[in-house]
RNA sequence: GUGCCUAUGGUGUAACGGUUAACACUGGAGCUUGUGGAGCUCUCGAUCAGGGUUCGAUUCCCUGUAGGCACCCCA
């Protein structure tokens, strides 16, 4: 056989690897999106990362699907993508069950989901993320639920109100205000474009590039959207006063107010790139400079099922991805201590035989005790260097002197004390 | 797809264009044999690839590759 180079050790580009250390710190992030969300009424749901090309391609376009997925044609002839979002793939769910489902309808899922494109801070090829839906509720009380959601993790995973702020839009009053202006659906979408450019660009450069679009609008387009709550904005455009947009906006800034949830406000430059949404836009983001992604982002869409045939169905929803959530709690010193799930490690003594060592150990894995141990010969010192290394937190040196006298020590790693207890007393030890 | 930055043992760093590429950690072996988590000794291990400039290149230049960051896009 001819010498090959060696692999690499690499992942693959734009993928990680879960070392234990890695995968404790997503589980301490998945594990505040699962708890919160149930604490909500929310039900967990599943399905399968293939999905058929077609399901993207009748929302998404022919562009993104073609230069920012990974599909291939499987061996039968058919168009698979590797999901790039949850939204398709639940609406599809809740489409084909909508006669058997009890509405209002709550369901999470956190999907790892895939994009091909060039990684960068807070975006890979994978991700992991929370999708948190609500179906069937036409008031505002559903965009305040799930905005408290989110809320409420963030609060989990420690963090406090100064360190993000939520900012909220309406895509009909985007509209309305396009119509206001004068502006026609093609100069429309090209100031809304440019608004979701607005903070990249020089500020100079901006009020030419939106001259160009506007014409004369532009100076009140602009203004207005520099507003930072919504009284300000309808001074610039008095007559989208009576809209009903504005109303939903106060209702769920109010809810969110009764809700505890007060770093929020309206921000009418506020633009989510996709489509689908209907009404109610919102995002979260970091405070600290250094993370200038959206944390999570979400809206509600109420035309979404009618690609598969349904009627119109309420939802509003929320996607929020581990990658920036994980870069939020490092910069914010939020990032949790290592914690092995492992409590004991059994080192043996020499000449202490293993069928002795394994009952014992099976008799505290009985009790609920996460027990490893240390069959080598090494000596005392490389076992508990070994259990050390790993941050298991409790030793037990088994060999003949504790097997004869019923007698065992158990050291904890970290203070270097000792305890004395007898074979009963053991698991009672670790509750 | 475009631009900028970076590339030295497993990791983190060092080396004015000039000895045998240095140091720390990690890994391996040993000394000590029931608590030696340490210490000591020994040891494995690297200039991303190709071309150019030069008496001489880790160092300068070009190309490629890889990674990071930003743009595009953002689900």
């Amino acid at each position: 056989m001819a010498d090959l180079p060696p692999l690499s050790t690499e992942p693959y580009k734009g993928t990680r690897d879960f070392y234990p250390e890695d995968m404790f710190v997503l589980n301490h992030i998945l594990g505040a999106m699962r708890t919160v969300s149930e604490r909500f009424g929310y039900l967990e749901y599943g399905a399968s990362p293939l999905e058929s090309t077609e399901l993207y391609k009748a929302k998404s376009g022919e562009e993104i699907v073609n230069e920012q997925t990974y599909t291939f044609t499987d061996r039968g002839g058919r168009e698979v993508t590797l999901r790039p979002e949850m939204t398709p793939t639940v609406a599809r769910m809740v489409a084909g069950k909508r006669r058997e489902l009890a509405f209002p309808l709550r369901w999470y899922s956190i999907p790892n989901l895939f994009r091909y494109e060039q990684p960068q801070r807070g975006r890979l090829r994978e991700h992991y993320q929370l999708n948190v839906d609500i179906f069937g509720v036409e008031g505002s009380e559903a965009e305040i639920e799930v905005i408290s959601v989110a809320a409420g993790i963030m609060q989990t995973l420690g963090a406090r109100d100064e360190d993000f702020t939520i900012l909220l839009n309406h895509r009909g009053l985007m509209n309305a205000m396009m119509a206001e202006l004068g502006l026609s659906e093609e100069q429309g979408r090209k100031l809304s474009k440019l608004i979701d450019r607005k903070n990249k660009m020089e500020a100079s450069a901006w009020s030419a590039v939106a001259k160009e679009i506007a014409g004369e609008a532009a100076a009140t387009a602009e203004k207005a959207l520099a507003s930072e709550d919504l009284g300000t904005f309808l001074e610039h455009l008095p007559a989208l006063a009576a809209h009903p947009a504005v109303t939903e906006l106060e209702e769920v800034l109010r809810g969110l107010a009764v809700s505890g949830v007060r770093n929020v406000r309206f921000d009418p430059s506020l633009m989510r790139g996709f489509d689908y949404y209907t009404g109610v836009v919102f995002e979260l983001f970091d405070t600290a400079p250094e993370n200038r992604r959206a944390l999570f982002g979400g809206g509600r869409y109420d035309d979404l099922l009618s690609i598969f045939g349904a009627d119109k169905l309420p939802a509003v929803g929320f996607g929020m991805g581990d990658v920036a959530l994980r870069d939020f709690l490092e910069v914010h010193g939020l990032l949790p201590d290592y914690r092995p799930a492992t409590r004991l490690y059994i080192c043996r003594a020499d000449g202490a035989p293993s069928e002795a060592i394994m009952a014992l150990a099976a008799e505290l894995r009985r009790e609920g005790v996460n027990t490893a141990v240390d069959f080598t010969s090494r000596k005392l010192g490389d076992q508990i260097g070994s259990a050390d290394k790993q941050r298991i937190p409790y030793v037990l040196v088994v060999g003949e002197r504790e097997l004869e006298s019923g007698t065992f020590a158990v050291k904890e790693l970290a203070t270097g004390t000792e305890t004395s207890l007898s074979r009963e007393e053991l698991p009672a030890f670790f509750r």
